[in-house]
DNA sequence: AGGTTAATCGTAATGATTACGAATAAGGTA
DNA sequence: TACCTTATTCGTAATCATTACGATTAACCT
């Protein structure tokens, strides 16, 4: 997933090409890590001092609904990665100190047996924190 | 896990007994929801008129360290049910209207054979979010 | 009953997120 | 190119859960 791909996929939608839009793609794209909203918003400012928050929440959230981006929240304040469309629906091992995300290549929904007859299942989360290889 | 054996524990460990303290148990205890933390602090209040929110969160806090109490975040605010010990490690299924919770009888980790050489695992989330019988 | 220390209260600060009216810019069309 | 419509941004303030802290109080030990 690049940017130019992102945009067409939105302009596809009748969603218009800003600089902050593609500012916000740039900084997430081809990193395998998980930015805090709060450095995204710095990272932007040197590139458009006067952005307001309301911009980059709105668009975190937009390319989060268009499933551009993944959202999780990681002590207590929204992080963002761009989508990794590669294995589809997918979980990661992230690190505690710098974000970074290993893909975890299955799902526990697949395995459990439990008697949930009765309830209606709607999402799931499951995350495993911990320290990559360069934190350590 | 009721009210008198909690107190008991936190005695062993020098710590105080306070009405409020044991107020806060008393809404927890034998209830298998998770109840967010305004929540509490309203049903403290019913009691203690003057109570502080430093004291209902240190206190829950507190309880949550001393593995008395369970603490998850759900959309953006903590929320908080007496520990269910009959089990051990568990996870829950949780109702997304009224945070009622039914035991995950498995731990994907005890699953997952991704290659994570390299890592340091530290802790995991599993979580499934739904709506429970009664809210249906 | 006195002394030590944990715990509480009262209140304010913090900090991420949300909200909104006015102004601007993107993109289509003539 | 000029115009028009509508999404988008800006500027700023509000919200709201959580955190912080000095002064006071209450628990509990001896």
């Amino acid at each position: 997933m690049n940017v130019n791909t992102a945009i067409q996929k939105l302009k596809e939608k009748g969603y218009k090409h800003t600089k902050q839009r593609e500012q916000i793609l740039n900084i997430l794209v081809n990193k395998d890590h998980y930015i805090a909203a709060k450095e995204i918003i710095e990272r932007i400012k040197q590139h458009f001092p006067n952005v307001s928050y309301d911009t980059i929440y709105r668009n975190l959230y937009l390319l989060t609904n268009e499933e551009l981006l993944e959202m999780t929240d990681l002590h207590g304040e929204k992080h963002f990665r761009i989508m990794c469309h590669s294995k589809g629906h997918h979980h990661h091992l992230i690190c505690n100190t710098c974000g970074k995300t290993k893909t975890i290549d299955f799902c526990p929904m697949d395995i459990v047996d439990d008697k949930l007859e009765g309830y209606q299942i709607d999402t799931h989360k499951f995350e495993i924190y911990g320290l990559c290889p360069q934190c350590l």
